[in-house]
DNA sequence: GCTATATCCTCGTGGTCCGAGCATAATCAG
DNA sequence: CTGATTATGCTCGGACCACGAGGATATAGC
């Protein structure tokens, strides 16, 4: 990503070090918007005087404002802390595997502006392409970060090695050269694996907004998700960790795509739902089982049972990864969502669980970003290294 | 566990953060011993004139000690860095069902000293006996802090709910109450869960070494675990996490003494070896096992049967885990080490894994640690906290 | 003995966080 | 309206840390 110095670093620590404070001001302010000056240095034990020199230099580099706070009681009335509206940006990218989306975000990470280009899978024209729209979008902001979300593992030297797209290797050098050339300050390029993303995104302002441990899991063609500790995925050693589609769940006869026999994720997707209805394999399993689920929806009865049979596999697999995982909460996304509704999940996921965590069970949750969850990630994603103490001492001082 | 003030932190941030960077300087020493001053000033980019500083304030502490080193070559000859051996020690404690077990560690995290005693499982009765063990050893040493392993999960409360011993909920009120009085300088506990902390031990200097990612599995009777990043352990929103046992990678129509069905920890302990021997449930699944580990040994054509279906089972389940958490290494503790060595476990292993892991599968090795591991890993947790810059901070100042 | 090399140490500078004290802006009481 | 009360923000000097520069030190090679 940004260039690095393989034969160690040199002194500069104190520079980084600098910013440290500074960034735990800012997330914390992000975190909780509307913060007043003094339940900030309460939560992060600071002086009055260290918040006051901290704030002073964080509204000079346009990452906070202050309000007035509404008045309490008697004392002098205080201020509010706001992530600045006005603030540095971050281009978030969502690559598919039929087109693109690209679009802004400010420091309370929305997204907005957001376009959409279909693309031919041809990874050259594809960075191409990408190129000229991030540069367009970065040029014409203080953007300081910008964030990518593939549909693939991410393997560590920054490339994306997208097997299933049929890419190699796609690489996103065009995009880093626009944005060195059209941007007057570095912008890094931050790259994730578009379902760790999207879990990032329930992690932070979804579903498991808060929690310390959470595990995401989406269904679309077979299963997917991530591990989320304190917001942030856990990759592992080579980024390709939660393909927890492929964990033995499953009848151990059944030969999965991978290679492996008896993989959870073909017992909980449209495939499985043919099967249990006596169809042959759908071609596209996805737009298969959003009619199969809208039939079940409907009263169906053989709709119903395959939907049932098939949530109540979601569920055992989700109560034995609650055993794994113990998290605070499990965020189920895309067709899990209407699998978590069906008949039998509940009851599955009960008897799934070890007896002494029936009593309170760990919440399952629909996840509340819908396609948009990915790019929320990618722009938290950028948003993370920007507001952190590299991050900010890269971008606030030459 | 320390007396936290509930309504906030006061004012209190320099004085940690002055030991943020020794802290990171003695973890370094203690990862790589022997490290020249140079080599140290470029892995965390200080300035030679920061090493100076720093390295007279943690010899002053009694924390590291300097030897000439061998020279190389032309120039001024430089020192080598290393942990100090008679620096601060802390109390490694391992409480098990049926005795305790009470050592003392230095930096270099070598336990030494080990004294044993049984108990009868009376919670308060261990309770004052662990106190006056503890409080001898520590009174005898400059103790800085005290790490318990015990095997139940740990509630955040700093107390001990070992329900599979019978014991409701282990006050250890006594043994900190002991520290308080015989030593001069208060004197931390730590808890920490007893398979959960072996995982720390094998992360640390065992199999696990240095990796970034690694599955720790024991099997003793059922199986536990932990996943370890950057050895430490992720312990889930209720400390409860790593029971991996409860997995349902097993027939879906046996049930598990957990309350569920389907657990993979009695498909690889002693009860699946009687199973597939014929035999009715061992009283002991353990030393049951053991005995059948022998005969497979001898040859015994049953036993090497049953060892190898259960060598797959538990193989089958690894390959899985490797997909969910791509870690640098599987270590397997406990009887696991038996059932890797059985044949079978090595294709079934294979088998499970994802296609594309097949020409460089994550290695499974042997823990190396034996009985020891879970004091190794109390040991851990003691020198993690005291090496802190919070521990050093309420250590090296009054 | 002299030089080249590599490292260590000292010193002054700029930066952070802090405590104390003062300044400020509201409410409350009369 | 005025002064007391209360809560908060700001300023200042002190303690401390990391740094760069330059001098000091200890070896090998000639």
């Amino acid at each position: 990503m940004t260039a690095s110095t393989e034969t160690g670093r040199e002194p500069g620590r104190a520079r980084v070090d600098r910013w440290r404070t500074k960034a735990e001001v800012l997330a914390e302010v992000r975190r909780s918007p509307g913060l007043t000056r003094v339940e900030l240095a309460r939560r992060l034990g600071l002086s009055s005087a260290s918040v006051t020199e901290t704030v002073a230099r964080l509204r000079e580099g346009g990452w906070l404002c202050e309000h007035r706070a509404p008045v309490q009681g008697r004392g002098r009335p205080t201020t509010t802390l706001e992530p600045a509206p006005d603030g540095p940006r971050v281009v978030a990218v969502d690559v598919r595997h039929e087109d693109w989306r690209v679009g802004l975000a400010g420091l309370d990470g929305q997204v907005s502006g957001i376009v959409t280009a279909r693309h031919d899978r041809d990874p050259q024209r594809v960075a191409t392409a990408l190129a000229a729209a991030v540069g367009d979008i970065a040029a014409g902001h203080r953007t300081v970060a910008v964030g990518l979300a593939a549909p693939a593992p991410i393997s560590d030297d920054g490339l994306v090695r997208a097997t299933e797209l049929a890419w190699d290797a796609v690489d996103l050098g065009p995009v880093t050269a626009a944005l060195d050339e059209r941007c007057p300050d570095p912008v890094p390029l931050l790259v994730g694996n578009d379902a760790t993303l999207a879990g990032v995104a329930e992690a932070r302002t979804g579903a498991a907004a808060g929690a310390g441990t959470a595990v995401y899991l989406t269904v679309e063609v077979g299963l997917g998700g991530a591990l989320l500790l304190d917001g942030l995925p856990h990759l592992g050693a080579h980024g390709q960790a939660g393909e927890y589609g492929h964990l033995p769940f499953g009848d151990p006869a059944r030969p999965c795509s991978c290679g492996a026999t008896g993989c959870w994720g073909p017992e909980v997707d449209g495939r499985a739902l043919a099967r249990r209805l006596g169809d042959p394999p759908p071609g596209d399993p996805r737009s298969y089982a959003l009619g199969v689920l809208e039939r079940a929806a409907g009263g169906d009865a053989a709709a119903v049972h395959a939907v049932c049979g098939v949530a109540a596999a979601l569920a055992r697999g989700v109560a034995g990864l609650v055993a794994v995982h113990d998290p605070d909460v499990v965020v189920l996304g895309g067709l899990a969502r209407g699998l978590r509704a069906a008949p039998g999940f509940d009851e599955a996921y009960r008897r799934g669980l070890m007896a002494f965590r029936r009593d309170d069970p760990v919440p399952v949750r629909d996840a509340v970003h819908g396609d948009d969850g990915t790019l929320h990630g990618a722009a938290a994603l950028a948003l993370d290294h920007a507001t952190s103490a590299e991050g900010l001492a890269e971008s606030c001082e030459p």
